[in-house]
DNA sequence: CGATGAGTTGATCCGACTCAACCACGGTGG
DNA sequence: CCACCGTGGTTGAGTCGGATCAACTCATCG
């Protein structure tokens, strides 16, 4: 009874339950299963019939697109109270991508049909869901864009920043990303190859801009790379 | 009440409103307005607080996203059952992108919060939004992945492609693309400049992949752009 | 019949990828 | 506990795709 309060609690934090009554959190938790993932263990895989939607409750996850020629880009890491899985929500056959734990992770899961049927029930969560759907695809929008018309080193500021965002912890440095971090991974978002990565941040290292350790890295001054981001450089 | 029945007929073939039972439809119509286009004319400006959402009737709008530099890139071209401005059903404050008519262009319009009440009421339309947002939040997803892997060769050859499957129509020498098309607008969509396109284009043009008059482009052997596409070339 | 926007084509240049060699951790097993 | 080996990281040299710069032609339209 204590655990099924503390769930009830969780699922009110998220950006796909929020601001629903506590009778429709009930239902919502009364549906849903566990699912624990250790780190580098995988969700799905890119292309796997869609059977699940997740909430993320402690932990992070990465998800990626592959090419037949096995290229690879990083669209998104997702945290605590972010959802996992759209494709159940909008009704996609496959999953567009794979998601992979960066760190150990713990999870809530309902099945495609069980979450259809709640939003059917409750608008409230299929209107959460517009708006969680239509930011992500705002953010893909302008990322599109970023990548298209602006240089590499500017889109790795602008990848350091939004990581440094979602999962930065403030630290006597600056603001440490607080996940296990390669010059690969980096590579993957800001669409460029781990070579120029590692150009690049050893340059800002040299004017204090980052510090970076194994697979880890600090945001010294944020408003450096801001400018960056920004500059016509 | 002739123009009525028509106009719940177009409703109902929309991607929005589509799965409605005819008394919602009509209590969708009933909230609409209209709004005409002449080509050229703007129907948003990228920036502009969010007031309406629009479905378009006949006709086809470009959505681009410009950088502060004046870079400009093209989102999507949209046509006739289509949404236009998803920030209004996702509760964004400000248009992410401008939104112009390639040609005369006729549209029924909403207010934001004529339509958040109405997916409020009937779960169908919010449950269509949720649809047709996952469905083009993954399509940006591919895109980006292609942006940042393939080849500008490549990128011309698969936008030209989804114009011929968006906006073909069937002529004596292939497909032809039935709006006006630039060499700058394929630019926009293929994250290149309009001088490269011209040269891919005129080597294709060469090989008979394609035709090409002012503003104007027809596919002849749309199986050539497709191994182009996906070869390793 | 100018004027203006659209398209072509050549020459040059540069940012970033590729290829390559080497170094430094740190986790694992003997 | 330490040697080992694999993953991750660094750095240099060379190359190239595609952007940039530039000059010119050709439609279209007022």
């Amino acid at each position: 009874m204590m655990d099924s309060q503390t769930d009830i609690g969780i699922l009110a934090g998220t950006e796909i339950f929020r601001s629903l009554s506590g009778e429709i959190l009930d239902e919502v938790r009364r549906a849903a299963s566990r699912r624990r993932l250790a780190r580098k263990e995988v969700l799905y895989h890119q292309g796997d019939a869609v059977r699940n939607f997740y909430v993320v409750v402690v932990g992070r996850l990465r998800a990626t697109q592959t090419t037949e020629e096995g290229n690879q880009i990083a669209l998104r890491y997702l945290g605590p109270g972010e959802l996992v899985g759209y494709a159940a929500l909008a009704g996609i056959p496959d999953y567009p991508g794979t998601v992979v734990a960066v760190e150990d992770t713990h999870l809530f899961a309902w099945s495609a049909g069980a979450m259809r049927e709640l939003m059917g029930r409750h608008p409230q969560i299929a209107l959460n869901a517009v708006a969680v759907l239509g930011t992500r695809y705002r953010e893909t929008q302008a990322r599109l864009r970023e990548i298209s018309t602006e240089t590499v080193e500017r889109r790795i500021a602008h990848a350091l920043l939004r990581l440094a965002r979602q999962a930065g912890r403030r630290t006597a440095q600056g603001t440490e990303i607080c996940f296990p971090l390669s010059r690969q991974d980096i590579a993957e978002l800001a669409g460029t190859t781990l070579h120029t990565v590692s150009r690049t941040l050893s340059g800002w290292e040299k004017d204090g801009i980052v510090l970076s350790a194994h697979r880890h890295v600090v945001v010294c001054l944020p408003e450096m790379l801001a400018a960056i981001r920004e500059a016509a450089s």
